[in-house]
DNA sequence: TAGGCCATCTGGTCCT
DNA sequence: AGGACCAGATGGCCTA
């Protein structure tokens, strides 16, 4: 998946792709990780302190390790949910250009960044009344919030930014 | 082949 | 106590 990491968007484009094919994939997987796992046993057990291991039987710690590892997976599926989602609410990016997690990153800060600046040159006064009825109370504080985000750097210098940022990745593609 | 990016496993630490 | 979170290690895949 990554526009460079194709790997990745292979293993998955195949889990989409072919369903049927998923049992076999997921064999595999585990096949892998097993002996993965395996070696690295071996290359911890000197490492492991009895206190670690002595209350638990091998099947059990194995069973909780198992475990662990699936929340592990979920939680790092979930994580990589949040960057797609983030990925797809940043505009002028190509689709099959996919940017990798610290590319999506730096350019969603400087597309907030640059979204902040613009409201602010915008909306001269003109923002939603804030909680408590003031609208200039509003742009105070967001003006206040991007100060201190940004602190002397000019919009325009935001919106510059990130449109080279665009540009790059574009070019990078 | 080296380097970048990623998924997964793992053990330690924090939090509820 | 058990789950969530984190960072390091490892190995696979891809591109230049």
């Amino acid at each position: 998946m990554k526009a460079k990491s194709k790997g990745a968007k292979r293993r998955r484009e195949v889990h989409e792709d072919a369903p049927h094919q998923e049992a076999a994939q997921k064999r595999d997987e585990l096949l892998k990780c097993s002996r993965r796992q395996e070696k690295r046993n071996k290359a911890s057990a000197k490492k492991l302190c009895p206190v670690h291991w002595l209350p638990w039987s091998n099947k059990d710690r194995r069973l909780r390790r198992l475990e662990s590892n699936e929340r592990e997976r979920q939680r790092m599926h979930n994580l990589n949910n949040a960057f797609q989602a983030l990925r797809e609410v940043i505009p002028h990016v190509r689709a099959e250009n996919k940017l990798s997690k610290i590319e999506t990153l730096t350019l969603a800060k400087n597309y907030i960044k640059s979204l902040t600046s613009t409201i602010l040159r915008m909306s001269n006064g003109h923002l939603p009344p804030a909680v408590d009825g003031s609208s200039s109370g509003s742009r105070s504080k967001l003006y206040e919030h991007y100060q201190q985000q940004c602190g002397e750097e000019e919009s325009t210098e935001q919106l510059q930014k990130y449109s080279t940022q665009i540009h790059s990745f574009r070019q990078g593609s």
